[in-house]
DNA sequence: CGCGAACTTGAGGCGTGTCAACCCCTGTGG
DNA sequence: CCACAGGGGTTGACACGCCTCAAGTTCGCG
């Protein structure tokens, strides 16, 4: 539905051009001039991969040798640790880089997932380092989305360690809106991608606590919950219930 | 005591190289060749700064010019939520790099305090970056630190999500012991630079909870504790205490 | 030596996990 | 067309782990 101004009348003729996609302030090349895109459309991205809904991008453990620059589509990504254990460490839509857990290894660390049927930008991560040594500016950027990688992850520390399951969930929610809004989409009207489970995983509580959570919300007006489409109705009020914790 | 073998006897003389320096294979320079040193020493490394304990090497919300490698001493990283939340993000220790953070935004995004009176390398970015497209196997060490310490993050993520506190308290402690050994340290005896509040933030615990932790472990016959004086006597009952979890 | 900070320990409360029942929706096969 | 199974979601009752609050002790530093 609103989707489909991210998606191509036909994807087999599409040229797959970083220059002509309408992601590139918000991906990989934002920032660039015009002439340094033409490199990158030339010298880096050109293969795009297809995920259908439930399939491995890559698993914990694949050679490393590609980041992934999301298209079209949602994912999750999951960290296993030998004991069994394991847990989301973020979802990740349109415009959004994956695989930068691998280059320390040059093994990828956690399994991503499509939550839905998607489509990928491969950005073959030796080409990256070549063309950076060549544009200072996509060497910088480069440095730039692995260090907001960084960040967000200290976020979502902050959640985990500090905030109670309602402000964990309220926060949650927003992030999403935040950033489906800089995509052009409503902030409003939300359709989750992932089940109760997965955001429990990803949130650090159990699938029943996040249902009982959206219907605490649902019934103190902020939103109104019909399965996995989410109105948001008052935004501010979940913002809210994150200012007013620990007084 | 240990730390002496750190501790240079005439600072102000001390010639500031990394060629010489007994941290060079752990620390950013790991992995270059001789003459790649040297230019290091010449183009990157030349200030090192003093903290002393309690102070800040870095605020949030300062501008961003440098990374920072502890040379001797101990930090803890901290993360404010402009709602009053604060939150211990990691501790380092010799080798590790701070500063990661303020790449993308160009100001930093944590608070960075010294544990101990401490001295760090300084960095400039700007001459990283530079110095980085001049050495290839430079650049790709530094995409390697930023991409471990991503992955880092999803390793307390884990921690924070999904154990309980015995096992986030068992996991520290592992992960001391284990950054200790690899710099040449014992790894059953145990000095904690930081208090049992600033354990609690960093593992997502009140500080009570940490401390009952520790004497449990104690009645358990895991280990001894004498106030920030730990010794370990059986780590791989520690360990067990992570495998044992979620069947 | 004396003060404050850090740590330990206990008692009780609360938030979230656990377990279970039930509903809804979808797909499958008789 | 209906019966049925299965997965995802909701809701309730109860248990338990961790937090809160408080008192007392030890440690570190002037």
């Amino acid at each position: 539905m609103d989707q489909s101004v991210f998606r191509p009348l036909h994807i087999a003729s599409c040229q797959i051009a970083c220059s002509s996609c309408n992601l590139r302030e918000i991906c990989l090349p934002s920032g660039l001039t015009r002439s340094e895109l033409a490199m990158v459309d030339e010298r880096l991205v050109s293969v795009r991969r297809k995920v259908v809904k439930g399939d491995y991008l890559y698993r914990a453990g694949d050679p490393f040798q590609s980041l992934y620059a999301v298209w079209t589509g949602f994912f999750k990504t999951c960290v296993n640790s030998k004991e069994g254990r394991d847990q989301v460490t973020g979802f990740q839509m349109s415009g959004e880089l994956m695989g930068l857990d691998g280059i320390g290894s040059k093994r990828h660390e956690v399994d991503a997932i499509a939550l839905e049927d998607s489509q990928v930008c491969v950005i073959p991560f030796e080409d990256l380092e070549a063309l950076s040594h060549d544009i200072a500016s996509l060497q910088h950027h480069v440095h730039k989305m692995m260090s907001r990688e960084i960040v967000r992850n200290h976020g979502v520390l902050l959640q985990l360690g500090s905030m109670l399951a309602d402000e964990r969930v309220a926060a949650f929610l927003l992030n999403l809106i935040y950033r489906l809004e800089a995509r052009g989409f409503s902030g409003s009207s939300i359709v989750l991608r992932m089940s109760r489970e997965e955001i429990g995983s990803f949130l650090g509580l159990k699938l029943e606590t996040v249902s009982r959570t959206f219907s605490k919300f649902q019934a103190e007006g902020l939103l109104s919950v019909h399965s996995r489409q989410i109105e948001v109705t008052d935004a501010a009020g979940l913002q809210m219930r994150l200012d007013s914790a620990n007084c």
